[in-house]
This record gives C-alpha cells, structure tokens and sequence, in this order.
DNA sequence: GGCTCAGTTGAGAACTCTTCTCAACGGTGT
DNA sequence: ACACCGTTGAGAAGAGTTCTCAACTGAGCC
C-alpha cells in the first residue's frame, strides 16, 4: 500500500534513458498517478482530450509507460483490459469488481517459494508471474447494501 | 497438473444444462482439450477452419465454454489473450513465454490466506483471484541453448 | 536570436478484431 | 413427415488499435 513515483521521479527515468518527457506524457502520467482506480485507455484518452492530447498519442503513451514498467495492466469485474500506475517496487492489484478502486499489496514471500517449488517440479525456468486479487470495496458494500433496502 | 475433462463429461454438462452440444462445440472443445498449449481465438479458427467451422461460431463458442468455466483465460509471453481447456476443479496456469505450453498447478492453499488476510487489512470483500506464473518450458530452455551455441 | 535535426504529435485513414444480422440448417418432439 | 427453436456460416457492421504523414517542439549548435 505504497503511493506511486512522483512526477519528477519519472522525469528523471526518462531523463536517465534520454526519451523526452514531453507535456503529452506528463499530463497522462499525472492522470493515472492522480486516480486511484484504474481507467482503460479509451477513458484516459476521453479525459485528456480537451487538454489536446490526441488519442494516438494516448496509445502510444500507455504502451510506453508500459514497456518501461511504469504501468501494469489489469482487469476489471467485466474482463475489460485497465492500467494502474505502480509504486516503487513490485506488488499486486486489489481491484474493485464494482467501482475498479486499486489497493496494491506486497504478496511476493508467498510466491518466491511457490515458484522456486514449480521450477524444481517442472524444470521451467521460472521468470514471472501475475496476481490480482478481486473484491467488493467498502464503499461499494455500502451502497449495494443500501440499493437493497430500497428495492 | 491434471488433465482437461474428457468429452463425454463435457457432453454430459451440456446435456445437463439443456444445451446442445452440437458437431462444431465438439471439435472446438477437442481442440483445446487435444492442445498442451494456450491457443488464441484466431489460431483455433485457422485451425478448424477446414472442418467448416465459422469463425464468428469460434468466437460465440469460446465465449460459451468460457462463461461455463470450460476454458480459461490466460497471457502468453507477448501479452496477447490465449486460452486453454482448464482441469477439473480449480488450478492456476504455468505458461511457457517462448511456446505457450501450459501446465497447471494448484496454488490455493497459500492464497486463500492471503485472501483473508487482505479482506481483514482492507474491509473488501474478496471474491477471486486471477495468479500466472510465467518460465521457458524445458524444451524451449534446450532450444535455446541450441540456438546460443550456433551464434 | 536563428538554424538544424531528430523525435513527438494530432488527425484521419487503414487495418484488425469482434459482434451482429439474417437466411439456411439440424435435431428433437409430435 | 412436419413444425419448432436454437445454432450456424457468410458477410456486413461496429469498435478498438495502429499506421501514415505533415506539422510541431525542443535541444544543441552557430
């Protein structure tokens, strides 16, 4: 449950790289730090498109930040592909099945050992893995169970 | 590490639920059941393409099997959507990154403590968990070393 | 300040993937 | 044999993603 980079953190990863942190990448790169859900990139580029960022550059950026390991990818309760910006680190999503909020917890003493008894069962060398956890958040708890008084 | 249901079982599921299990459902599912890899939507329509099986009947079956929890969602190495004929009973996908191999293993033990535990630190309701372990298949390990000696 | 150059951007075209539509088919019960 | 109802295949339609290209931006250099 870490914060993601600051912005002048990934100034200095692109600086480091010597890739342009233009006004483009800043201001979807402060859009996903500033949420604490995760959006798919068609709300991303609907958000950003009065700033005038087109929706190529959108794709682009994502796939970008992507590759540099600055954005995980995650599915939502309906399967549909959303991207979370990550803290310093590596952790895992707890995402919202209702509302798609993101907690991001630490899980890996569990797996290092899981994985090192794969490798040695299967003799695949293991180099990754992917866990997300699901769930109904507090808030939308709340409002389902208010929804069902009403009705 | 099990193996898929034979296709009288599914045949039986179907039966069950009172819905066809028509020639088509049939060879899509010994497709998948037939496969030690993870298959993509459009390689299963090349494949039984000859067979005159419509690609829009892959599509609508795939989606079937998956909403019968038949099949199984998976990433490959490129990130791109496969899927596989699951086993009895609930399992988590090793998946070679070079081939698409998959083995399956049953990782539940650990995680539903994990589970509990993170319901407990942030009031969600945790309702399931989505975990990949990704390696190189010994087979792949091999050829690559192949491929290393040459160059 | 002005120039050059390489990389980035936006708009829209192009392409790919997925879903929809509809007439024909198939199998089940009568 | 017949009617009924869900499934199917082909192609159209729609949605999502990538490509193309001219214009723009900013850094380094004069």
């Amino acid at each position: 449950m870490t914060d993601p980079k600051p912005t002048h953190d990934i100034e200095a990863v692109f600086h480091q790289k010597g890739i342009p942190f233009t006004r483009q990448r800043r201001q979807i790169w402060e859009f996903f730090a500033g949420a604490d859900r995760a959006a798919t990139i068609a709300e991303t580029a609907d958000a950003l498109r009065g700033d005038g960022v087109g929706q190529a550059t959108v794709y682009r950026t994502v796939q970008l930040f992507n590759d540099l390991g600055l954005l995980a990818r995650v599915q939502d309760g309906q399967g549909e592909l959303c991207y979370i910006a990550p803290p310093i680190g590596h952790s895992h999503p707890l995402v919202c099945g209702v509302c798609r909020r993101v907690i991001r917890f630490d899980g890996d003493g569990d797996l290092t050992e899981l994985e090192a008894l794969l490798g040695a069962e299967t003799g695949f060398s293991i180099y990754g893995h992917h866990l997300e956890v699901y769930g109904i958040c507090p808030s939308c708890q709340q409002t389902r169970r208010e929804g069902d008084d009403g009705e």
